[in-house]
This record gives structure tokens, sequence and C-alpha cells, in this order.
DNA sequence: GAGTGGTCTAGACCACGAT
DNA sequence: TCGTGGTCTAGACCACTCT
């Protein structure tokens, strides 16, 4: 464990001191110019430490007092949400079902904020894997030019993908609602299902610009046994420390 | 926007070179000592701005050739999730139908990695919003001395407040997988289900510790009508800029 | 006034990549 | 060899909190 730049030492000993439930929630960390001295360092080198620690979650600081163990928010997870591919299935095929332009609908006017004169393009397709339907799913984007109506430009593209055309991945804001429903008859038909057993997982895919203003509603109807969903959560992934020791593997 | 730190203009311009698409993934940044120059700084500051570039998921650099445009990562998303609080409910009841120490049975041998003398602790609750069953729970955990076997304790705890009598919150290590399920006829007589076209939201949660021993499994089956979940992704939070910004406003 | 964190400087040495 | 990023120093000034 040597070898480590003093930076990570300090990250280290103060992460071990947190996990080990030798420092709790609130308890304050030792001063910056406490901590030069006990590693014979300088200021700078203590505070990319804790700047790392900070970034983590471990540790805040208030100006004119200290730096403080954080109070751990045990309800923010991390999910992996890839329409064409979740924890037990890959779409290996699409078709598409409909592209077109329409006036939009009374709910669309809403979530959308449009007006109800603003073109709306509608996607609909269907996912396949081995040549079984496993999800329904619909997208509509306010019409602006150059807008993707080719068709092959929209059959594999994920929704994040549509959009980008125009603006960076970067610039966009995306929120996902995930429920449950039964199908009704015409999801029933599309995606193959005869058992009235089998329930829907449904994903509501919102895309916003930088300004906030709705750039496209996507909704994903995937059939229950085609789709799982995978989240994590951890403080201890120890990136920079992972990452230092790849590189000195080398 | 003057008055911002160096090192925040630094981020500040080139995130709007990013999310204009002026730079694109892949792209080469301005050079350090190149920064130096352009904002008549010294290197640590430019280096503290494309620290937080890099931190942010905009930038990565590769010692001896630059800093370059990441490529986003669009399959990525902050999940929120607390057992007793979703988007469209609240849990204001828990009622405790079990807890008891049980021999495992040989499914959880398995996903707890115990041995099949190892005693575990099954806890099974039922969750209620305004005096409707929502939810049924059950958990189980590797039983060690001074687990929470009291009552109390148990009722109205969530997955890792239990398991955080022992352990700080920080070395734990949490898995989500969110499924879809009809209800069995147990799990209907629980909630409270007489019509068969409900179905459920299942969250399976595993906890692990830092070793990355499994410490706990919980599955928690919601009534489909409440619950939903969101997540979100965006890389222009500016959370820096925005704290800055409250910091000054005061 | 003494101590704290926030910002910043003008250097330094190193390992690495390109040439 | 020269430019690059990675680490680090020994100071500085500021605004803030505490007493």
């Amino acid at each position: 464990m040597m070898g480590l730049p003093i930076y990570l030492q300090i990250v280290e000993d103060i992460k071990e001191k947190i996990n080990s439930g030798e420092l709790k929630p609130g308890d304050p960390i030792y001063s910056e110019n406490t901590l030069c001295k006990n590693y014979n360092t300088s200021r700078m080198t203590v505070r990319k430490g804790l700047a790392i620690l900070a970034n983590e979650g471990y540790i805040y600081s208030i100006p004119g007092k200290g730096n403080f163990v954080q109070e751990p928010d045990s309800s923010i997870y991390t999910l992996y949400y890839d329409e064409m591919n979740n924890l037990i299935n890959s779409v290996d095929k699409t078709k598409l079902l409909e592209v077109n332009i329409i006036m939009p609908p009374y709910k669309l006017i809403d979530s959308l904020q449009i007006t109800k004169n603003k073109k709306v393009i509608m996607i609909r397709r269907l996912f396949y894997t081995d040549e079984e339907p496993v999800a329904y799913d619909v997208k509509y984007l306010p019409y602006y030019k150059g807008m993707p109506i080719v068709e092959k430009e929209i059959r594999y593209a994920t929704f994040p993908e549509m959009v980008s055309k125009n603006t960076s991945l970067f610039a966009i804001r995306k929120e996902l609602v995930i429920s449950v429903q039964m199908p009704d008859e015409e999801l029933s038909k599309y995606l193959n299902i005869y058992n009235a057993e089998l329930p829907l997982m449904v994903i509501e895919q919102k895309l916003y610009d930088m300004d906030n203003k709705p750039m496209g509603l996507g909704i994903t109807y995937f059939r229950g046994d085609y789709c799982k969903l995978y989240a994590e959560a951890s403080f201890f992934k120890d990136k920079a420390v992972q990452e230092n020791r790849n590189m000195m593997r080398q």
C-alpha cells in the first residue's frame, strides 16, 4: 500500500475511519492544518484529498468551521437503463409500425409544453428478441427542421440518439418514470400476450434541453417476462485508488 | 457572471463549448499550459477546473497526451428508491407479520452465501397507506450477535437501517433488481387484491459489506397502483456553479 | 484575534508520449 | 528532446466563525 500518492493515503485513512465507524456522521475531521502536520505535507495536497472525499459523499465542509462527516443518503442508486438492453434481455430486431407527423392530442400539449398547432413526430415501434415481440414503444418529438423522419435513422435508434441529431448529448436532461400495468387489447395483440396473467413494465422517458424545455416523450411497454432493471449504490468503490492501482500494475 | 472564481470560469467555458457541440467527444482540450496562458492563471487553478470537468464526466485525461472530451454514457441514471416512499405513495403504517430465526431454505444458502447451518433472521411486514395494504415485504439477514430482533427496532426500519445497527452505512454496497409479476394467492390475500388485473412491482434488494459478503436479502412486493419509481440523468446540473451562486446570494 | 476553509501563485520534479 | 499530464511545495490573501 506504499507508493500511493499522499493525497490518496489521506483519502484512504479517513475513509477507513468512517467505514469502521470510528468517525460518525456529523463528526469533525482534523482541520486542514492539522492534517498538513500529521502527514508532513502541504495544504494543497491535503485539500486534494478532502476534495475527493467530499466528491464521493463522505464529507462536507463549512467555511470558517471545518470538515465534517456527511450523513449518507441511502435512497440514491445508480440505475442502468437502455431501451434495447436490460438484465435479462437484449433486443435484436425492431419493427417500425408507424412514423407520422401529427397534431398533438390534448395530453401531449401539456406534457411537451407546446401549442396545439405545433406539429409532433410520432414513432411507434416493436422490439423483438429471437423473433418474439418483447416491447412496444411510442415516442413523440416536437417537430423541428432537420428532425429524423428517415426510416433507417429511426429504426434502431434509442431515444437520446434520436434527439441528439440536433443537440449534444451533454445538453440533455432525462427523466424516467417506472410503473406497472396490465396490457390493454391493443398491446396484448402487439406483444403476443394470450395469457391474461402477464403484466407490463412501463417506462416513460422524458427528455429536456438545457432550458428545461421538453424535447421528447417516450413510453416503452415491456413484457414483464422480458424486463428486469438493475441498480446499485456503494460508497466504497474507491475509484481513485482503483485507478491508481491499475496504473501502477501496468 | 463576473466574480466567479477562475477555475469555475474555465469549467463554464469548456462546458459551453461541449454543450454547444463546438467540442465533440474525442476532441482534445487546450493543454493545461495553454489554458494557463489563456486565463493568465497558474497551473493548479487550471487543473482544479479540469478536475471538476473530469469528475462530472465531461472530459478524461491521458497522461503524456492531453485532456479529451468524454463520450457521454447515456444509459446511466440516478434512481431514488426508499421502501417507504415513492413518487405516488408514502407508507404511513407498518404491520409486523413475523420475526423469526430460521434455518435457511435452499434458495437463501446460495444467494446469501452461507452454510446450511447458519441461522437467518426472517422479517415479514406489511406496509400500509391510509389503512390500505400497499406492499408485502420480506427480509432475510444472516444472524450475528447484536442483530435487531426487538420488535420496535424493526417495525419502521428500512433495510439499510436494519443492517446499519452493526455497520457504518458507508460500508454497505446495495443492489436493486426491479421486476414485475402477478400476485399469487397469498400475496393477493395480504394486499387485498380481489381483482386479478392488478400486477405487482417487485423490488429485490441485496446488501453487501466491504468484502462483498452478502449482509441481507429483501424483497418488497408493491401493489402496482401504489408504486412509481423516478430516475433522472443530466450532465448540466452545474453543481459547483449553483453552489457558488447560492453562496454569493447570501 | 486566532483558527478555519476557499482561492491562488510560481515554481518544482516525475513519468509518459510523440518525434 | 520537448510537450503533456500527475504530484507536490511553501507560501499568500480572503471571508468566515468562534470567543
